[in-house]
DNA sequence: TTGACAAATAATAATAATTATCGTTTAATA
DNA sequence: TATTAAACGATAATTATTATTATTTGTCAA
């Protein structure tokens, strides 16, 4: 895809939403997605500071915010922000909730094996899978259902 | 297993790795042992605080990183402490190098579709899976051979 | 048992990541 | 082009975590 075409989707989804199309609104999400590393605000900010050099970060931090309600962005894991234990020393995969952050163990043994269909041609070194089922637990959807 | 037997074996293994068995030390790994919950050091330092007022909440993160460092425990997720974001909005999985922290992408196509083998119990609605493939990458691999 | 010494602790300061506040500027639209 | 709500920059505040340091406590050997 073309960078003025591009350009012109993430303005029209912008007016979508109600979002003012700033200039640093638009260099922030075309540097993100110039990236592709997965990266941190703070390598975003670096990023679009080469081409506003008077930028705050507050701004790259509250844009990410946005474009992440927005569902123009995501997260690359929910366990972030602040760390969880794990005292099960079972092999076991996690029933994420994505609403209220609970975190249930499933035994490996109720999941059907993952594999790979073929070899990685990357050269990593595969040593363990973590399986996350992300969805909403029991609690929240009964809570949901009665308001 | 009993209580007095976990405990020997607390005692047992911190003189293997060379730790003191202090009443602080052996009140968080029980705690810790006895919640399940996938708390946080936060919640762990109340539940301790119950039994000791005067535990530091330094201690508790001080020896929680003890543990991980002896694999007493594990941490639910890699990506904790800072934020990681997601531009790719084709269906994938991740490849996460546990030394380096890289994350790349694998496209869904290339794993075999994880499937429960019966339905959950727990009234958790499913959304969708998330994987991923911890391991060392090659450019990790590449590093510690050299040297 | 006791005494010496390393390790662990409590108190507290420091740091890192992120969010909130607020006065000023800018984009939308009438 | 004037009005107004939204966004911005600067900065303070907050949250999670780590570092520092003086004091206390296990460990181990005599």
């Amino acid at each position: 895809m073309h960078y003025e075409e591009s350009l012109r989707q993430f303005e029209a989804r912008c007016r979508e939403l109600g979002l003012a199309v700033t200039h640093q609104r638009t260099l922030i999400y075309r540097e993100l997605m110039s990236m592709g590393e997965h990266p941190t605000p703070e390598l975003v900010y670096e990023r679009v500071r080469q081409h506003i050099p008077a930028i705050s970060l507050g701004t790259v931090y509250k844009n990410i915010r946005t474009f992440l309600d927005a569902g123009l962005l995501r997260e690359v894991s929910f366990h972030h922000g602040t760390q969880r234990l794990e005292t099960n020393v079972e092999p076991h995969h996690h029933l994420v909730c994505t609403r209220c952050r609970k975190i249930l163990d499933i035994p490996e043994s109720e999941l059907e094996p993952v594999r790979l269909k073929k070899k990685l041609k990357t050269g990593f070194k595969v040593e363990r899978f973590s399986i996350e089922l992300l969805g909403i637990c029991g609690d929240c959807a009964q809570l949901s259902q009665e308001n």
